[in-house]
DNA sequence: TCCTGTCGAGCGAAAGTAACAGGAAATCTA
DNA sequence: TAGATTTCCTGTTACTTTCGCTCGACAGGA
């Protein structure tokens, strides 16, 4: 059929929206259907609910997340730990600031004590956390840096990656106007990196 | 009266439990009654709903945040523009420790669009703003850095104030168990203020 | 005919809130 | 000081709305 997949699309896009305005709890299946000129049936028909809509979305946003990354280590497999970690960076800003609002409403809602959390934080956020980890302390090696002054860099540097995308309402005038969204990837990246080239360097 | 007021208390103090855990739309005000062990009906009583409450913890929260920041800046008047910033750092981060679980809770729901979150945006975070922006950047006078550059440090600086009630849960283990408060305020504080040196040193 | 997708109606549960009665404490009055 | 009155707080109850979800009916292409 034709219009296969339509109204499901029409959901995700819908939801992404709203999640990303009013939160996930903030939201009800009847706003969604509204906004996505569908009946309100399909979300149950197509994602076995709510609960099933999110999980649906985070689990592809994640999935493709990891792929994007571990393309990116694979590919700079040969090139030194800063070079990686750089390339890593752009990877990651990039992919974030293509999914602009799953980003930022992913990254609220992970803050969050729920089951869902926990299980998307063994699946995901674990992998996710050795990648950046590991490469950012392969960049490290052979500074002589005090026992935990690392994991406090390493989460200066986990934060740079996540900022954005938490004060967004401060720069999306910014993002969305003057600059384009590549042009605020490529600075932004730049700023960290310089950021980075200080600490390797000390 | 005695018992003055111990309800009020009880139940601002299981809501900023509650609202951490779970968010303000995920949390109704029996659970937050049943937390405080007061009656339903004591929500509606000593703060006119459910968002009168979230008002009143937001508005207490940052009339005392911005009060400290303030105060800081006065005291240290008379001191270098690193010096002021360095202290006002500090300051923040030690505020923002002391009542962690409020902190984590405004910092997400402030990333919501929403009219309230329009309201403090210009009640109070166009003070702090003010406050940091102009302590940093007085901070990096004479420094000949291109355009833009300084608005992507203080996204930077910014980022480094939010990013520990962010990743809470990747760090609440550290926190809690090894570290007590008092240390890591006093690590992490000293992990930007590294970062400073180094920019402002450019 | 079956299968997939759409639609509206409606169910039970839970939400926020209002209404009211009871009672303890505080204040007033003689 | 004793009794009366007011004020403040708590507990019960019930109301209205909205929530997520299910159901049966219906349409059209395979």
């Amino acid at each position: 059929m034709m219009k296969k997949n339509l109204s499901k699309q029409k959901v995700i896009h819908a939801a992404s929206t709203l999640f990303f305005q009013k939160g996930f709890h903030g939201t009800s299946v009847r706003d969604i259907a509204e906004k996505a000129k569908v009946n309100v049936s399909s979300v149950s028909y197509y994602f076995n609910g709510k609960q099933g809509l999110l999980e649906y979305a985070v689990t592809a946003y994640y999935e493709e997340y990891l792929e994007k990354v571990e393309e990116c280590l694979k590919v700079t497999e040969n090139q030194s730990a800063i070079e990686r970690l750089n390339k890593l960076i752009f990877t990651i800003i990039q992919y974030k600031q293509s999914k602009l609002q799953l980003t930022c409403f992913i990254q609220r809602e992970l803050t969050l004590d729920s089951i869902f959390v926990r299980e998307m934080t063994v699946t995901y956020l674990a992998k996710e956390n050795y990648y950046i980890r590991s490469t950012f302390f392969s960049a490290l090696e052979g500074k002589k840096l005090p026992g935990d002054q690392k994991d406090y860099l390493l989460l200066q540097l986990k934060g740079m990656l996540i900022t954005p995308y938490i004060l967004h309402n401060e720069w999306k005038d910014r993002v969305i106007g003057e600059y384009s969204r590549e042009v605020f990837v490529k600075k932004y990246v730049a700023t960290i990196q310089k950021w980075l080239k200080f600490i390797v360097g000390i």
